[in-house]
DNA sequence: GCAATTTTAGGTCAAATGACCTAGAATCAA
DNA sequence: TTGATTCTAGGTCATTTGACCTAAAATTGC
């Protein structure tokens, strides 16, 4: 079935939406901003999101939505409380390299820090910014579950949540903004959160 | 030396600032209202301030060098480059709870978002905050050094923005904006730290 | 084909905004 | 004491802003 004009104008509209909160700033961002992004004026943008805010949000939902379905994509494999099944070290390093890939594409960087900030003042954004994470790390659970078979889900929910940490923070400070990134850096953070997933490595023994 | 009326002015200035930027938000912060909530008028904030970026900068340095601060005390030794002496593992715990406890300042966590986003799009704000990051890590690498003697200098910067990027993602997944805190998941952070930077715990052997 | 609905263009308005200004009061330094 | 400087209050201005509106064109569905 193909979409309506209106659904392909609407998601015209977030794209550009979402290009000039990246360039100028949700601060810095102004409705003729946008409708200029989009190639319309601002009395047709308003037609599909009569308020600034309904536009931001739906940005922003549109934004989580897509970070869920990477990284569901990136697993791989059922990501489910009650799935079952094991996680060799090659795929979790496949999977974290994916993961880091992803928490690299400077674009993104920029939209989660303009939800972050969004969030830290605007309650609607700050819960649906935690009903993601939630389910983010829900789905990293998934992942650790796999590799940690003996963890209570108590344990297991905190390994995730410090895995989801790590990545979190790691998208800012590898960024240009903070310019912490290293080639070696990279490995040394899909070490960590391999030392998480799966444990300790084996013993040396003499 | 009793500081001039105009350097307690704004001190409280910036303290005003600082309060508005953690409850509105960067995006919906005026200049009146920064004056306000000094209890100013808008033209004497600008006397102060002849411009909007002059204050918001202001605010950022003064943000960022009080977390470099916070850190050197943190630590309670000398964190250069060419400071020797070892670290305990109950003295890096010690460190780690302090810095994590600073990481759950709910007004500093926001001002922290802000600053991103603001260096998200303004150059002169990521240039600032680029100069943060290498300084705050140097410091961690301060501390990583006497944990693990045995690294090389590009090892010891690697593990230190691995230790600066778990902490900065924390302060936001633990949060309530995120609302991914639990006791248990901050002993998990610290441990994973500890980890960091201590390397393997003792083997277990048979 | 035609009425209803959706899409599009363009305009207007009051309020808010950052920037700039004047003038008087307070403080400082010689 | 006096002039210079700093501090403080309050005002003004042009521009920008989000919100709201009208009307025409395009599309849809019966």
């Amino acid at each position: 079935m193909t979409e309506s004009k209106g659904v392909l104008r609407k998601a015209a509209l977030l794209d550009a939406a979402e290009e000039v909160l990246v360039t100028k700033g949700n601060a810095n961002a102004a409705m003729r901003d946008f409708a200029a992004a989009a190639g319309v004026r601002i009395g047709h943008l308003q037609h599909y999101f009569p308020t600034r805010s309904d536009l931001i949000r739906a940005v922003l939902e549109r934004t989580l939505e897509r970070s869920l379905r990477r990284l569901e994509e990136a697993a791989g494999f059922d990501l489910r409380a009650g799935a079952s099944g094991t996680l060799t070290r090659s795929d979790s390093h496949r999977l974290l390299e994916a993961l880091l890939l992803e928490h690299s594409d400077l674009a993104d960087v920029r939209m989660h820090l303009e939800i972050w900030a969004l969030a830290a003042s605007d309650e609607l954004a700050a819960s649906a910014l935690r009903s993601f994470y939630s389910q983010y790390s829900g789905h990293v659970q998934g992942v650790v579950r796999r590799g940690r078979p003996d963890l209570t889900e108590p344990e297991i929910s905190d390994v995730a949540a410090t895995v989801v940490s790590l990545f979190e923070g790691a998208a800012v400070t590898r960024s240009d903004i903070a310019g912490l990134r290293t080639e070696q850096g990279d490995q040394a953070i899909i070490r960590t959160a391999q030392w998480l997933i799966h444990g300790q490595e084996p013993a040396q023994c003499p």
